[in-house]
RNA sequence: GCUCCCAUCGUCUAGAGGCCUAGGACACAGCCCUCUCAAGGCUGCGACGAGGGUUCGAAUCCCUCUGGGAGCGCCA
């Protein structure tokens, strides 16, 4: 039998990388065995889905390459499905109708929690025969009163549960809803899905599911609950430490592929190896070699990863990734080659696309000035000299290439004695306005004769204007 | 409180009884390279939570403790 996984979000809160590490795993799982990878969209809790966060979801899944095999399909939309269940459960004895009031539950709970016991529904209702006039009912699963279920997870290995634990969960509510953990079962029955791959937030919850789905006669899937990611600080993820939509990585400028390669990294392992391509992942990813302990959350390793994809990228697809973020900057680019030979320059030197934009604007924006303290540094009386110097080779040169740009700048620096810095230095801020750029010979290149002879006068002009009695 | 889970450098991890003087990566510090910024190279710093067993031998197996986390909703 093929190989069925699914990410089943729900749209109450923004996807977040913990979310987003789980869809991979299941996503990887899938991919490496040829299976099935199913999105489903929990959303049985109108009041508190949103429709943001669906996008958030849909979209996150989409930047990520996370593509579904099956789906999304919407919990809102089997409504009926989950109500011809519930019939059968109560019909064939499964389940009950509860008549107990939320104050009477409340009063329940208070008393266990005081008694220092676990506080569970007591099964007062089990016993009822007629209903209970001015109560709505809510649908109770009769769980089993005792024996263990045993849950054999694919990381944890055996775990076992007694009944005696567990109560008599409602699976539809008074207003006839269905809730979560039935919902779960019965869409991972019908949608035949062999691998539960979640949170181990999720591991209390699946001795019930087993008995609601031994109740109906059918096998439990796999289960693997993955262990929880933390924020940067040890504590729980939350919006202060990086519970931040995904969707955020992606204006902050970095790679899926590094994101998905940081995540992969979070909890699973391959040896030493540290950088993978989605190929490789697919290839090497096993849930057997999953962690069972929680990990923090490093968004230096995320950065120092992206960097590292960066750099390995085609300059051509890192073009690509790179123009949003130069027009978020107001930079319009029309010339996708020379996009990508900046992509190329400036490759090794970003550690997200977002800087990589900011240190590319010059490359396509007039310099409208110069960085304070590279000009006081620079742009000086004696810098004019080798600017000028270094104008008047770079506009006799035959060929406007890299190689002959950096000769003449070399001869410039030989025939005034001194050395390379002080020579490309100046011209560096000239061209760029500031003190960081690719190697000046490259540079120069893709900034191309006319704009670098322009700029180097009007940087002459400037030191002229700014020192007005020394001349 | 009860149930369940987890435990190697600050962080991510390697480690399935001898290969461990515990390896790699991020971060940090120093050096080298160098036209800036990077990248890269080298070096350094730095961990098996504690206590008991089992064993000729334990980071690895067992127990207890401690610490952390999750669940106990008409949320998912």
């Amino acid at each position: 039998m093929s190989i069925r996984t699914r990410f089943a979000p729900s749209p109450t809160g923004m996807l977040h990388i913990g979310g987003v590490r789980t869809a991979l795993f299941s996503w990887l799982y899938a991919r490496r065995h040829g299976g099935v990878f199913i999105l489903r969209v929990e959303d049985t809790d109108r009041e508190r889905s949103t429709e943001e966060a669906t996008r958030v979801i849909l979209d996150g899944m989409q930047w990520l390459g996370l593509t579904a095999d099956e789906g999304p399909y919407f919990q809102s939309q089997r409504m009926d499905r989950y109500r011809e269940v519930i019939e059968r459960f109560l019909s064939e004895g499964l389940a009950y109708r509860c008549y107990c009031t939320k104050e009477e539950l409340e009063a329940m709970r208070n008393a266990q929690l005081a008694a220092k016991q676990k506080p569970r529904y007591d099964g007062t209702c089990r016993q009822r025969s007629a209903p209970r006039p001015g109560v709505d009912p809510v649908v109770r699963f009769k769980n089993p009163l005792d024996g263990v279920v045993v849950v054999e997870d694919a990381i944890h290995g055996r775990i076992a549960f007694a009944n005696a634990e567990l109560d008599d969960l409602i699976i539809a509510r008074s207003d006839g809803s269905p809730t979560y953990n039935f919902c779960v079962v019965v869409d991972d029955l019908d949608m035949r899905v062999t691998h539960v791959i979640r949170g181990d937030d999720h591991l209390n919850n699946t001795p019930r599911q087993i008995n609601m789905l031994q109740a109906l006669g059918a096998t439990p899937p796999v289960y693997a609950h993955v262990p929880m990611i933390l924020g940067a600080d040890g504590a729980k993820l939350s919006k202060r430490h990086g519970a931040v939509s995904v969707l955020q990585y992606r204006e902050e400028g970095y790679l899926p592929e590094a994101l998905l390669n940081y995540l992969v990294r979070l909890g699973w392992s391959h040896g030493d190896q540290e950088i993978f391509t989605l190929e490789e992942m697919i290839q090497k990813f096993d849930i057997a070699d999953v962690n069972k302990s929680a990990s923090a959350f490093n968004p230096e390793k995320l950065l120092w990863l992206n960097q590292q994809h960066i750099m390995r990228a085609t300059p051509e697809y890192l073009a690509g990734q790179l123009k949003p973020h130069l027009e978020a900057l107001g930079v319009e680019v029309t010339d996708l080659a020379r996009l990508a030979a900046v992509a190329k320059a400036q490759q090794e030197r970003a550690k997200t696309l977002k800087e990589m934009a900011r240190n590319s604007v010059f490359f396509f924006a007039e310099v409208t000035e110069y960085e304070e303290k590279a000009a006081k540094k620079n742009l000086t009386t004696e810098s004019a000299a080798a600017l000028g110097a270094v104008r008047e080779k770079l506009a006799a040169l035959e060929t406007w290439a890299a190689p002959a740009i950096h000769e003449a700048i070399s001869q410039v620096a030989a025939e005034l004695g001194t050395g390379l810095g002080k020579v490309a230095q100046p011209v560096r801020v000239a061209v760029s306005g500031g003190s960081i750029s690719p190697p000046i010979d490259v540079t120069l290149e893709i900034l191309g004769r006319d704009t670098v002879l322009e700029r180097l006068t009007r940087a002459m002009d400037w030191i002229a204007r700014a020192t007005p009695n020394k001349g």
